[in-house]
DNA sequence: CCACGTTCTGCACATGTGTGCAAGTAGCTT
DNA sequence: AAGCTACTTGCACACATGTGCAGAACGTGG
């Protein structure tokens, strides 16, 4: 009886009975009730053992497009930039923020799709990516590592705390180990990143980001009414948002600025962001992009010119406001 | 308002919807009375289109063990012969009806992930091909046939109403071709065999069933009290069983014999039978075995010994007792 | 234009599932 | 052994979903 010493006893059995009831009411089609009766255990228990399994990512659902309901139109977009779409349903009266919102849980199941045991993940950070953290599913993963692309220390705050919940989250999500990056998102100087990029511990970050087999983030944009957090929140004073402009810049992946033609060299304040040249992230095999909302539409149409995505996940409606091209 | 030449708009306006509504559903977690005020439908109709979604496959939901999960004996059996286990969680209680109709209806889940558009699958017959073709989950896939692997003709009918129940399932179910194979499960003279297989009609299917990328069978035992559909109804006679009895036979698969150390060769039955050699069908890359119920063990043992076997699907009490090996 | 059969819709009800709560249980401490 | 906390269980109820049925809408053929 005493068998607490052991991981597996307690927690473990549970797992058991959650996979097999799991087994028999999605696998069977067997009622709640009929599966309490063969676990001898209550119907309200055998709905908790069920959802435990779905929370802990013993089960997946997802909704698969067949190919030929795919419009003539996205088809057209998909071979041009060899991107995979997803397109959330959202309801055309939704807000700016109920959108987001419901952006980022999809764009959560869809990844659980990409992300697996021995990958590593880079994320960047920033309201969309704040929205995908705080709806993500977990799944049982080993060896795998969620890294941080870009620092988030600013003028203001150290960072931290906003873009380290938002990495913690999805570590805890995947059992995913997580690699944080205490850098400044934009140096005043770019001499002070060159001279920090030496330094081990902090090559030892741009290594893993190298060798990362997954990109998540979001865009983001100079131009909106509604900007994207790094344009509110104190990372850019008066001068930095006067360079962007007179550098043409209509958007951002990861701090990291480009302009409509995808271009990004000679943007002087790249030098002193601390995100990943656009060319760098251009390698890794996986780049995943969720937009949400018309204003990032600009954004949305330089990184598809820059070929920074291969599998964007976005809103109806700004979808469709990039069919119209 | 008169569309109803073009394809499209009847059929396809339903799916997506259904695509909407079960996005909504699954990846949003909306209520369906919440979907139904974003579609302008009653919240019935939603229910309909999300069963809907289920029925036609677009919603795919998977059951996953995590690897650490596996008990060690069963992670012995795995490594040992290169073999895929499913384990279907059916109670001890439950009779070989209802046991086989539970293992029926998890392979025919199971098997979703495993064929798709472009692939080619060879079925075999049999009461447990049966079960399996009930409970398929329909998913649209292109480009893809199913083909018979053994004749189904015996002395007193041509069999042909069975197994093509069979077939056209499976064509149903995945909206692909169905290649049937018009001959007697076993020949009475090997010659006539020889002489048929060189026939180009019968060739073209032989053909088919060689590059197969998946096959799909049961095991047939001639030991069981209950045995399978092949040991029952007039495809054997007498001499056949003393045949068998004297060549030390276990089990078949698709109507090919084969001995408990997995030796098939010098089984004289199995010239005249009209299933694919044991070695022809060894080198198909995946090869799917259902197995239900205990009296199948010796027939099951022998298939694994003969390496036929790439994943398996069986229920919980036939395994068990393969662990006690 | 009407009569007919078919399909679709929403209602009302039946069934199935989720959850707050109180009681019970196990492990640990004193 | 009693007392404590943290967790689990089943009940009762609230909520969500499935479905038979009657009427509406549609398409078809007379």
């Amino acid at each position: 009886m005493a068998t607490s010493i052991f991981e597996h006893p307690p927690a473990s059995e549970r797992v058991r009975d959650a996979l097999r009831a799991a087994h028999l009411y999605y696998m069977q089609d067997l009622t709640m009730e009929a599966i309490a009766a063969e676990l001898h255990t209550s119907r309200s228990s055998v709905s908790r053992l069920i959802s435990y399994a779905r929370e802990a990512g013993l089960v997946e659902i997802q909704v698969k497009t067949p190919a030929e309901r795919i419009s003539t139109a996205l088809q057209r977009i998909q071979d041009k930039h060899h991107v995979t779409v997803h397109v959330v349903p959202v309801p055309d009266s939704a807000n700016e923020i109920d959108r987001l919102e419901r952006v980022g849980m999809s764009a959560a199941r869809i990844l659980n799709q990409y992300f697996d045991s021995n990958m590593t993940m880079g994320i960047a950070w920033g309201s969309t990516m704040s929205a995908v953290s705080r709806h993500l599913q977990p799944k049982v993963t080993h060896n795998s590592q969620i890294v941080q692309l870009n620092g988030a220390a600013n003028t203001r705050t150290t960072g931290i705390v906003y873009a380290s919940e938002i990495m913690s989250r999805f570590g805890a999500a995947y059992g995913a180990y997580v690699q944080q990056f205490p850098v400044p998102a934009f140096f005043d100087d770019p001499a002070t990143k060159q001279v920090l990029w030496r330094e081990r511990s902090i090559r030892r970050v741009l290594d893993i980001q190298k060798r990362m087999d997954v990109a998540l983030f979001g865009l983001g944009t100079p131009l909106s009414e509604v900007p994207g957090h790094v344009y509110t929140s104190g990372y850019l004073d008066e001068s930095d948002f006067q360079s962007l402009t007179a550098s043409n810049v209509v958007g951002d992946v990861a701090t990291v600025f480009y302009r409509a033609d995808g271009s990004s060299s000679d943007v002087p304040m790249n030098l002193r962001s601390s995100g990943p040249p656009l060319e760098q992230l251009a390698r890794v095999s996986r780049r995943v992009c969720v937009v949400s909302g018309k204003s990032r539409m600009p954004a949305l149409r330089g990184a598809l010119a820059a070929k920074l995505i291969t599998d964007l996940i976005v809103d109806e409606a700004t979808l469709h406001g990039l069919l119209d091209d």
